[in-house]
RNA sequence: GGGUGAGUAACUCAAUUGGUAGAGUGUGUCGCUUACAACGACAAGGUUAGCGGUUCAAAUCCGUUCUUACCCA
């Protein structure tokens, strides 16, 4: 027997074969007159290291992107990172200030380099781990957001939209970051609910000192900004202040009480304060009253001199202040501990302060309607369906969308500022200059006299851009790389970036491409912890992939992060699957070791019961090819591993293996050895995409490869007719040699001892196409058939055909009558309710030609075993 | 508070659109039998969250209550 190791080590096989991939260069992709299938990766931060959210995205994506490659498509893959702005800008920050060196102390062009030399650094970490996980992504077209055609992409774009009117700048209240000095978008605000504290505060009305009304706020600092108190026009309580004005305490600023059917009557006193330049709400409602805005914080979180108070002090600890100082005036009725939610940075962990803010727009009604429209036409298609819900939620109430960020990291806005305060887009200064002096007549404008938008541009205004800007198709729209992979196939993300990402993607794609970016969108869950909890850095409760691919190899994890994802569904990930994964690579050696032990003996000739075995695990492999293409369109991936997991494991290995497996230390048969082994190969084609490495490796071990003859790029074989008869008759030899099994193990006789086993047929005639497996895998030295019952026998049946197996010791008849009187029992039930069914003529007229016959069928086949079942009682009775 | 999903075996999920519920894992019993103990054989396990309704027939459709996740406020 040639050596192999009983257990299969994945690091002895998965750095070898993705080495030799990259050599061959069998990941990269250039067009040609194939048909294309094309992913784009959805790019992750820079700053990121690999985490269970992206094993699991990108072990789907390579099922996807390896099968079709299998499949004779020219499948491409592009991988690449996003720049991050506002995360890489808070690591390359918190980095200089390691050094000594503060951000303010800088300028943007030195920050710049010390921000590319950090991505220089670090920016790759991610994409050299997904290697380890397999990826086979055509790493020659690696992409970054900041790439010279990319941002150049995204230069243009905003040009073109401002061009086209639908950018604008404007005044709003974004979430502002008092610690990165940035606005954030929604989507970067983590909300969390907090233990605080509820204030009741008292406001006296002007002109009625000993009169006052009670407002309850979480913020009482924010009082300084009141411009208005208001109630529900219909609470009674409050009637009496119809047209009055109350006094801000401290500040003794007199505001007016205004009435809004906002206010909810049950929360606090039913009487509220406004602020509008610091709540979104207030905000609005101080747009409908026309009521001032006082902004009483500065960027940094501390107040400003419109606060009057506590100017220059940070904002949490005025709150614990002006607390002390209104009560001390008599202005604090009580306090409660309250639990709200609160908005905090997801880069900063900063609490979000609610800013006003000027901004740039870009206007989103427009765009968003024909990108609705084509998901709701299943032009694009969501997996699962239920995610069209969310979408058109989301796009039928689609904001405008803010797209600047106070930060250095990113592509600058090309807006530049005359001295006369006009401004000019254009892509460079030197453009800016000429396009300033024309336009506005102004021969001695200098090009220093120009100033540049200080903001650099959202992430995601790169991010929508990625499935045309990957192929350099902004900027040259008819370049051949564009026009053949463009629109790509398959797009795999989380549902948590379905809007801003995936949905501007398809607004950009229909407005730069006329076309849609990707035709499917995959959604894949969340990887949650046991306990159902995010997995997340700040809890600790995400294992670390590189080393789960250390302890189970990248096929064993891949299996474990597949088989239990169906599309959609969150994945609560247990390292037990992991394991799973990995005992699967290893009963896949162990059956290679099994074969390649076998000697063969070219003379002899092949027994009855491998010629039968090799036609029925024909039928079942092309049976299950079915299966798989049915999956595979589906999108139901984890349905797929399972069905090929069990092809491999149950079929192959637990039935097929052993019922042509020669006897021990005899040869194999030449032609049962060869059809063997081409089973062996076509199942790694099969499991390859899901299982890369050790599907390489054993397909090089079962036969001599010439050079270039990989698994990784050859093809699937095309499914065959399927034999169904010969699988119907297997499955009923399935359950004889289940029946006898049992009856082993419920007497406890091993299996080296042999039995005899007599077959009453009662209806049909006897079908003895896999006696000879039968005998075999029972360890049987009899096997007859006969026309009447055998005495003192352990017996089951099989439909309506007896079974029988002498056994030495006796029979325990009583336990024998039980057994048979509660299948009885059973089956007497069923054919009740069958009987039921078939008397209805409603039933019999309504339901469908083909439901009504196989409950005929039911029935006929019910009566016939209870025939057999009554008489078996009988006859053990007397 | 509003919206959208989801509640099926101990766990994770199926059930081809209404035809008396199936896998994998786990558990139990037996077995280191000759590829594999990272294994094999066999077995147990369900009032489909509760209640009510439609139907010949409900896990599936409708109503309602409860639980839970996510999104928005």
């Amino acid at each position: 027997m040639i050596e192999i190791p009983s257990k299969y080590s994945p690091q002895n096989t998965e750095d070898k074969w993705y080495k030799k991939w990259l050599d061959k260069g069998y990941f990269h992709s250039e067009p040609d007159d194939r048909e294309p299938y094309c992913i784009v990766i959805p790019p992750p931060n820079v700053t990121g290291v690999l985490h269970m959210g992206h094993m699991l995205n990108n072990t789907i994506q390579d099922v996807m992107v390896r099968r079709a490659r299998m499949l004779g498509k020219n499948a491409c893959w592009v991988p690449g990172t996003d720049h991050a702005s506002i995360a890489t800008e808070a690591k390359v920050v918190a980095k200089l200030k390691e050094e000594g060196i503060e951000k303010s102390s800088i300028n943007r062009e030195t920050f710049m380099e010390y921000a590319w030399e950090w991505k220089k650094k670090h920016g790759g970490i991610i994409l050299e781990q997904l290697k380890k996980l397999g990826a086979s992504c055509d790493w020659d077209r690696t992409s970054f957001t900041m790439d010279e055609s990319l941002y150049e992409s995204v230069i243009d774009t905003f040009i073109d939209l401002y061009n086209k009117g639908l950018i604008y700048r404007g005044v709003r209240m974004v979430n502002w970051d008092p610690k990165a000095l940035t606005a954030l978008s929604d989507e970067e605000v983590i909300h969390k609910e907090v233990q605080s504290k509820l204030y009741y505060l008292k406001y006296n009305i002007e002109g009625e000192p000993d009169e006052s009304v009670t407002i309850a706020t979480t913020r009482p600092e924010t009082i300084l900004g009141d411009t208005a108190l208001c109630a529900h026009p219909n609470d009674e309580r409050f009637t009496h202040l119809i047209g009055k004005n109350v006094i801000v305490p401290l500040v003794e600023r007199s505001i007016p009480v205004i009435f809004d059917e906002y206010v909810d009557r049950e929360f606090g006193t039913g009487a509220l304060k406004i602020t509008p330049a610091h709540d979104i709400n207030d905000y609005n409602i101080g747009l409908k009253h026309k009521l001032e805005t006082i902004d009483i914080f500065n960027d940094d979180g501390t107040l400003s001199e419109k606060a009057e108070l506590y100017i220059g002090k940070d904002r949490f600890k005025v709150r614990k202040e002006i607390v002390v100082d209104l009560e001390a005036k008599g202005h604090l009725e009580k306090i409660e501990s309250y639990i709200n939610k609160v908005g905090f940075s997801e880069r900063t962990n900063e609490v979000i302060e609610p800013k006003l803010s000027l901004q740039w727009f870009l206007k989103m009604e427009d765009l968003a309607k024909p990108a609705l429209d084509i998901v709701m036409d299943d032009t694009i298609n969501f997996y699962p369906k239920k995610f069209k819900n969310t979408y058109n939620h989301w796009m039928e109430n689609v904001r405008d969308w803010c797209i600047s960020r106070q930060l250095w990291w990113g592509q600058r806005i090309p807006v530049y500022y005359l001295p006369n305060r006009e401004m000019v887009v254009a892509k460079s200064a030197k453009e800016a200059h000429e396009k300033a002096k024309q336009q506005f007549d102004l021969p001695n404008l200098k090009i220093e006299d120009l100033k540049q938008d200080k903001d650099v541009l959202d992430t995601w205004f790169s991010s929508w851009l990625w499935p045309i800007s990957v192929f350099d198709g902004i900027r040259n729209p008819d370049n051949k790389d564009i026009k053949y992979y463009y629109p790509t196939d398959d797009l795999i993300t989380a549902p948590d970036i379905l809007f801003f990402w995936v949905a501007r993607m398809i607004i950009a794609g229909l407005e730069y491409r006329k076309d849609i970016p990707f035709k499917n969108v995959y959604l894949t869950g969340m990887v949650r912890d046991k306990l159902g909890r995010k997995m997340s850095k700040s809890l600790g409760n995400s294992p670390d992939p590189i080393e789960l691919i250390n302890k189970f190899g990248a096929d064993g994890v891949r299996v474990g992060m597949l088989l239990s994802s169906p599309a959609g569904n969150d994945l609560p990930f247990d390292e037990v699957l992991c394991g799973q994964g990995r005992n699967f690579s290893n009963k896949i050696w162990n059956a290679l070791r099994l074969i390649k032990g076998w000697e063969v003996d070219e003379s002899s000739c092949q027994p009855e019961s491998s010629v039968i075995s090799i036609k029925w695990f024909e039928a079942k492999l092309n049976n299950t090819l079915k299966t798989l293409e049915d999956h595979f369109s589906k999108y139901r991936i984890s349905d797929a591993l399972m069905v090929t997991y069990k092809l491999i494991w149950d079929d192959f290995c637990s039935w097929y293996l052993e019922m042509i497996k020669p006897t021990y230390q005899r040869p194999i048969d030449p032609i049962t050895l060869a059809k063997t082994i081409a089973f062996f190969e076509t199942l790694m084609k099969v499991a390859h995409p899901f299982i890369p490495f050790i599907t390489e490796e054993v397909w090089h071990q079962l036969n001599e490869r010439k050079d270039g003859e990989d698994i990784m790029i050859s093809l699937i074989p095309e499914r065959m007719r399927i034999d169904h008869q010969v699988m119907k008759q297997f499955d009923f030899a399935k359950e004889v040699i289940i029946g006898v099994r049992s009856v082993r193990s419920k007497q406890n006789i091993p299996n080296k001892e042999t039995l005899e086993l007599f077959i009453k047929k009662n209806d049909t005639e006897a079908d003895t196409t896999f006696d000879g497996v039968v005998s075999k895998l029972c360890n049987l030295n009899k096997l007859e058939y006969v026309t009447n019952k055998v005495d003192g026998a352990k017996s089951f049946t099989i439909k309506s055909t007896e079974f029988y197996i002498p056994l030495s010791e006796k029979i325990d008849v009583t336990a024998e009558i039980e057994k048979l009187e509660a299948e009885l029992k059973y089956t007497r039930g069923f054919i009740n309710a069958v009987i039921k069914k078939l008397s209805n003529d409603r039933f019999v007229n309504n339901a469908p030609q083909q439901v009504v016959e196989t409950e005929r069928k039911k029935k006929a086949d019910a009566e016939a075993r209870i025939v057999v079942l009554e008489k078996q009682v009988k006859s053990l009775k007397t």
